[in-house]
DNA sequence: CAGTGAGCGAGCTTCCGCTTGACTT
């Protein structure tokens, strides 16, 4: 008896057709093979929402392969993914080539021998509770999108886009922008004494004054108590040494993959997903091609059996018992949101070290490698142990403190460290040995003036973390998502930081006055809870769906009504035009905001937005102006154009090339160095233009 | 590397979540 399993990869087709015997042959069917249409709305919501499902473009050579296979075997099992999607998948299939047999749906969520032939002794029928949840989610979220869109075409420009994800996304950088703009600037200081000890310097930091926290508004309160503190005697009033464990991190899910990959080695999320694709797909080592990684779109951090027992004996082998902790360290996934179809991803192999396969990969494949390899070996292996010292220094009711930590055991981290956001910050270093009731003799007292600092921007990392923590969006979507985002020119990505356009503030404001539930951060957790009665068999997928759109109806119509009377005054510039004197106004266009004529269309006067430098031209004696290219990149150009065409994509410095004369840019390398380079690409000396005047570092 | 908007009207844009390549910044 032939069999023709579907799983939804290629590559795990070819592993899976290893485990399975002559008997098997295993296709794939690279995801979803129907679907909504594109191009049409595809729901019928006057009859039960009824879907209108097609197959999708671009895949009828996928689908034709499949048809072909299915008639020439006796029995179909279809494996894709066993969470909702995955079935849905299931039940697509099963529709499309007609499988006759009831129990045709196995599950396994790792690709061992052993979980895979158990899944196909044990076919059951699809789950059609966990199909029904699929379509309300495909299909709410095709009333959102394709409903909300087209109010912003009419409105603002064609093209935009709204849904469940991506507006909530904007918003979320919107809502960070707003808090930014709100923050009040506190001043504030501290205080640190420098103590003579016996054996060397102690350095303590005021936390207290007169059993109240030490808060220092301004220099009159640092002055009085620089006062009161001169001739005071200094005493070691407490030591106190305690021991501090601190446990690994779960190995990687896609989210926590991407926030680190950011975070450590600057890639951004779509290149951290392709690059884990290409290891996942496998890399010749030593002429055999082998899949270095588990799947990359996960949100587990489960880990197979046999994996955990293979990194354990690696781990007592190459580091020794004390890494080694008794029992497996254990993970959860977060708060019972996880589909969990798939592993954590790890390395297949944990015996390939990074060190020893960095042949066969590229310089990014290799790092990204890296990060895997260790943040999963690492999670496998023993505490790091700190002792933390802490020493209380009183003088005249004032209490200083200072505090290290000693690592006392590496543990874990002698293998990997967490990435850090920046601004974060931990105590660290040994402190001098002293006893109490020790006298010290004080140096110095320094003061230091601070001023509170708003939160930071967004980053890719951060704003996929805080998508993951509301479930927003899924593995598959992080990266696209942000992809989009940008695309649709609604957020800009300046160094790492994610900022609102006046576009995308434009379009969340609008959501936000007419579909104030849509857009809200807890509308896909209220949204999942209705998903998952129906998976349960407690609710009905359509009349989650009716619940749903007879609101949204009404909103729906309330919006187009009231946005039809909004008139969106053009902003004033505050210039006139040069043309005809009438006022110029900003206007959005196909590349953003330009500034024009209020007379149009009789006067048709348009000029850019530029932003003014310092920097002088040298070819002409102008004004250098930072301007933006089509594609949204920033350069710059003499503001003289089109009279002087002097055009540079990094930053002009008064200074010639010494080699064609042309005027040289400043270009901010990764390393944090500067250099300058010669914009001119007809320049002689062509290697010069990399290596000219080397900078200096760019402090941190 | 420097562009752009109105209106006419035809034909089109758009969602999220599964998968890979085949394209080009």
């Amino acid at each position: 008896m032939k069999t023709l399993v579907i799983v939804e990869s290629p590559t795990k087709a070819k592993t899976i057709e290893k485990f399975l015997g002559k008997q098997y042959t295993v296709k794939s069917c690279m995801g979803h093979i129907r679907d909504l249409p594109k191009s049409s709305f595809g729901v019928d919501v006057e009859h039960d929402f009824t879907p209108h499902y097609i197959t999708i473009r671009g895949k009828g050579d996928i689908i034709k392969t499949l048809k072909d296979e299915s008639k020439k075997v006796d029995r179909i099992l279809l494996a894709s993914d066993p969470d909702r999607e995955g079935e849905a998948i299931a039940w697509h299939l099963q529709q499309y080539l007609g499988v006759d047999n009831p129990n045709c749906r196995i599950r396994f969520n790792e690709i061992t021998g052993e979980a895979v032939k158990k899944a196909v002794r044990e076919p059951s029928k699809i789950d059609i509770d966990k199909v029904d949840a699929q379509q309300a989610r495909r299909i709410l979220d095709r009333l959102v999108g394709y409903k909300l869109s087209p109010l912003l075409w009419k409105k603002l420009k064609k093209g935009l886009s709204a849904g469940r994800v991506q507006t909530v996304a904007v918003r979320l950088i919107c809502d960070r922008e707003q808090e930014i703009s709100d923050f009040i600037t506190e001043e504030y200081w501290t205080l640190t004494a420098y103590l003579q000890t016996s054996s060397g310097e102690l350095v303590a930091k005021l936390v207290k004054v007169d059993g109240a926290k030490a808060e220092l508004a301004n220099r009159q309160q640092v002055d009085d108590l620089l006062t009161r503190l001169k001739e005071a005697a200094f005493c070691v009033s407490a030591v106190n040494i305690r021991e501090k464990k601190k446990s690994a991190a779960p190995p990687f899910t896609t989210s926590t993959m991407q926030q680190e990959a950011s975070r450590r080695l600057s890639l951004t999320a779509r290149k951290t997903m392709q690059t884990a694709q290409q290891l996942y797909e496998g890399i010749a080592v030593g002429g055999v091609v082998t899949g270095l990684i588990t799947y990359m779109r996960t949100d587990s951090v489960r880990v197979a059996e046999g994996a955990v027992e293979a990194v354990r004996q690696y781990i007592g082998q190459r580091y020794g018992k004390d890494y080694l902790p008794n029992k497996p360290n254990q993970y959860s996934s977060g708060k019972g949101r996880t589909q969990d179809a798939h592993e954590a991803i790890r390395p297949t192999q944990v015996e390939y070290s990074p060190q020893q396969i960095k042949p066969y990969l590229t310089t990014q494949q290799y790092k990204l490698y890296k990060l895997i390899w260790e943040r999963f070996v690492a999670s496998q292996m023993s505490a790091a142990i700190f002792d933390v010292h802490t020493v209380e220094v009183m003088a005249a009711g004032c209490l200083f403190r200072a505090t290290g930590n000693v690592l006392k055991f590496a543990g874990y981290t002698q293998v990997y460290n967490e990435g850090r956001e920046e601004g974060e910050k931990e105590d660290s270093g040994v402190i001098v040995p002293v006893t109490k009731g020790e006298a010290l003799i004080l140096n110095k007292l320094s003061e230091t003036q601070h001023f509170t600092q708003p939160p930071p921007r967004y980053s890719e990392a951060s704003l996929i973390k805080a998508l993951e923590e509301l479930a927003i969006g899924r593995p598959s979507t992080y990266a696209p998502t942000i992809d989009t985002i940008l695309n649709r020119n609604y957020v800009a990505r300046e160094e790492k930081q994610l900022f609102p356009t006046e576009l995308g503030q434009l379009v969340v404001d609008m959501m936000k006055e007419f579909f104030p539930n849509i857009v809200d951060v807890d509308f896909t957790a209220e949204m999942e809870r209705h998903l998952d009665e129906v998976e349960e068999g407690r609710e009905q997928w359509v009349e989650v769906l009716r619940e749903f759109y007879g609101p949204f109806a009404q909103t729906l119509e309330h919006a187009e009504r009231e946005m039809a009377k909004i008139v969106i005054e053009p902003e004033q510039s505050g210039e006139n035009c040069e043309k005809c004197g009438k006022p110029m106004v900003y206007r959005l266009g196909r590349y953003g905001r330009f500034l024009a004529c209020s007379g149009f269309p009789e006067c048709r006067n348009t000029k850019a937005i530029v932003t003014p430098t310092n920097v002088k031209c040298l070819a002409c004696g102008g004004n250098i102006v930072q301007r933006k290219s089509k594609a949204g990149r920033i350069f710059y150009g003499c503001g003289n154009y089109p009279d002087c065409t002097y055009v540079a994509w990094d930053m002009p410095v008064e200074e010639k090339c010494p080699s064609c004369g042309a005027q040289l840019s400043i270009r901010n390398n990764r390393g944090g160095q500067t250099q300058k380079i010669c914009p001119n690409r007809e320049c002689p000396d062509k290697e010069g233009q990399q290596k000219r005047g080397k900078g200096r570092p760019k402090k941190n």
